[in-house]
DNA sequence: GGTTCGATCCTAGCATCGCTAGACAATCGA
DNA sequence: TCGATTGTCTAGCGATGCTAGGATCGAACC
């Protein structure tokens, strides 16, 4: 069994690998430069072993969307608790966002520009990314106000997050006052 | 001169009907879809004449974009008009925004999602572009609340519509709750 | 220890993509 | 009427995602 399970872990080891790789090519060059071809020459086999772990293309997005999700949870989170109270708790949140989309352009792309095909708002969503909605809710319900479900202020203010970081990123917006949108954000949007 | 003239004319029409056709196209079977080869044969003509109107095919995305924007503007400025106080502007402006959204998927990918080619928030932004942000301004400018600069309160206010718009469209925020969605944001954002 | 057999991987290739060169035909000016 | 110019098409290039089928390697059995 030993044997087996050595195999195991060496392809395990290869599919983070492909991950990875396609990871740091798509930060370094953009999603288009991660062709099959260059992937495979990247992890030094050829291009049908990429198919031996994922379906497509479309799977090895699906992949890094989900490691960026859960990365993005834990940024959320520890942003929340190095704050203090409510107000600078969401405001605190808000920045972790929109740096993590800014540092990470490929990651966020990943998760919610390319399709990934991963499925959202359903049953059958994968847990990293209930679990990103979960660390958002989690600071966000607390000041959604008298009356107002949390779950729907916090997917409302999230979209608003979403919109910021897609339009200062496309050059839709200038960047050098994204600091005042999000304090305009926080402050109208947030009952604290 | 008049031959010259006929020719413009001609030449005129069959890039209105690239533009259109490939619209259309897009909204019947996704921007995947619209290959060049498939375009040229819906107009009947070859490939190349698609290159002797466009520089390429982002182009073309490009030109869907701008008919999008403008008539994007138009029926912002209508549902504006159609109502009497700014705050009722407001959410007719919003519903009319996510209505576009809704209805236009393939015209709203090539305005924010695809790459147009098009430059944004600049001097060479095109003017159809800025008449939409424009239009936006118009209305939402009178509820940035004091102290407010009205640019920045539309910026924020666009994005979280962009947000909601395009997180609704893939499937991210069940579309059910859309509506309430809506009251919430212009009841936060809006100061009046 | 040699042999068999299954798993693993690679070479080669398919269909399709955006785009372009060069041949061909139609039209215009003289 | 004839050359030149303009316009269009056929054919093809390089690159893409993906796959079929053969080669190779290692584990397991007699």
């Amino acid at each position: 069994m030993s044997v087996q399970e050595r195999k195991e872990r060496e392809r395990a080891a290869r599919e983070r690998l492909i991950v990875a790789t396609a990871r740091e090519l798509a930060e370094q060059q953009g999603w288009d430069a991660v062709t099959t071809r260059l992937l495979a020459e990247r992890i030094e086999y050829s291009q049908p072993v990429l198919y031996s772990h994922f379906r497509g293309k479309r799977e090895i997005i699906g992949a890094v969307a989900l490691q960026g999700a859960a990365e993005m949870a834990a940024a959320v989170r520890a942003a929340a608790l190095a704050a203090d109270g409510p107000r600078t708790r969401v405001t605190g949140l808000a920045r972790a966002y929109l740096d993590f989309a800014e540092r990470n352009p490929a990651v966020y792309d990943a998760m919610f520009q390319l399709d990934g095909g991963l499925a959202f708002a359903a049953e059958d969503t994968p847990e990293p990314l209930k679990d990103a909605f979960a660390a958002l809710l989690e600071s966000l319900g607390e000041v959604a106000g008298d009356g107002v479900h949390p779950g729907l202020f916090t997917e409302v203010f999230w979209a608003a997050l979403h919109g910021l970081a897609t339009l200062t990123r496309a050059g839709r917006l200038p960047p050098a006052e994204a600091e005042r949108r999000v304090e305009l954000l926080v402050d109208r949007l947030a009952m604290t």
